[in-house]
DNA sequence: GTCTATAGATAGATAGAC
DNA sequence: GTCTATCTATCTATAGAC
């Protein structure tokens, strides 16, 4: 009996650790992308050794795949309340560009992009974070009454990449609402054609 | 005058070096992204010592404005080439789909914004880079006859790098064929509404 | 099974030879 | 002025202690 709570503990703590290591990962991706992906930093951030990370994550790919899993899950999770309580295709918009200039957010996608074009591993997993965007932007024309296509949900889903990526290079003040503004043309525009 | 003849040769050889290092850099780029631009990989491509390379590029940051400053020419001149040639929208579709499922230049494009994003010096050259996408996809709206206004040309070239980005990460069979149909989309929404 | 000291790779910078 | 041997810093992996 003692044993089994012995087990028990242990278990608990290899995995708090692991959701440690994740968490950290996720953290760095967030501030640094990809590039500051390193053991150390997260050794440094967890408080664990370097050397033990490898005990949890063998080597760096292994390291990789487990946080951009991770990552990919949160992004999931994000994707979906983007139709959560929108009812218009303003609301849409406005949504929609809050996330694209969001930083952080948009660092973790560029670095699963960057990650998927380095390792055929992570292509595969970050294909399943494409079909939750898909599912989630047809919710989203669906209710604004709109057929979702494919090139309409492609049109959408690449102006939302495109835009968070230029402007986390540009780092512009007025992002924000020129994000909008495009958004809001692009949401028009496909709300006229309608069927 | 065997001086001057001396000092030119110098200075040429000295200016090919400088040419060679670049072209390499921009090769990794083409290659690898922002991640395999280093001192050593150059080094072993253009047969000169790592040691060598801090001579003309005393620093990293250095070597990586130097590059992409070079990467930011080269793309000018690519994106100028955008609107030659193209006299309707179909056209315009397909030649933008055709660039941005060109896997070599997608990833110069990611380097050059993950470095923007890094480095605040090549920020500054990025947005460089930006104005002049925008004065093709103004020239290109124009020669369609649809007013450039920002909100359109923001919605193009947002849909554009997205398209890339995306492309680039799933790697995609279909992938120009659906570039070319959310393009043409976009397209014939902004024609439809002209003016 | 859990953890660490240590080794091995790779990248970047500097002092100094010629 | 041009180039290199060498040092330092950083990251990853392994053998082995407990």
């Amino acid at each position: 009996m003692l044993y089994i709570v012995w087990y028990t503990y242990q278990d608990t703590n290899m995995q708090d650790r692991r959701k440690k290591i994740l968490e950290a990962g996720l953290g760095i991706l967030r501030e640094q992308g990809l590039a500051g992906l390193t053991q150390p930093r997260i050794a440094a951030k967890t408080g664990l050794r370097q050397s033990h990370l490898t005990y949890y994550y063998p080597t760096r790919a292994d390291l990789l795949m487990a946080v951009t899993s991770a990552a990919i899950e949160a992004q999931l999770v994000g994707a979906r309340t983007l139709t959560n309580g929108i009812a218009s295709a303003e609301q849409a918009a406005a949504k929609m560009a809050t996330v694209a200039t969001r930083h952080e957010n948009t660092r973790v996608l560029a670095a699963l992009n960057q990650a998927a074009d380095q390792e055929p591993a992570v292509r595969a997993l970050f294909n399943e974070l494409l079909d939750g965007f898909v599912v989630e932007l047809s919710a989203l024309l669906e209710k604004l009454e709109v057929s979702p296509t494919q090139a309409r949900i492609d049109l959408l889903h690449g102006l939302f990449v495109g835009l968070s990526i230029i402007d986390l290079a540009t780092g512009r003040k007025n992002g924000r609402a020129r994000a909008k503004a495009s958004l809001n043309l692009a949401f028009d525009l496909l709300s006229g054609e309608k069927s």
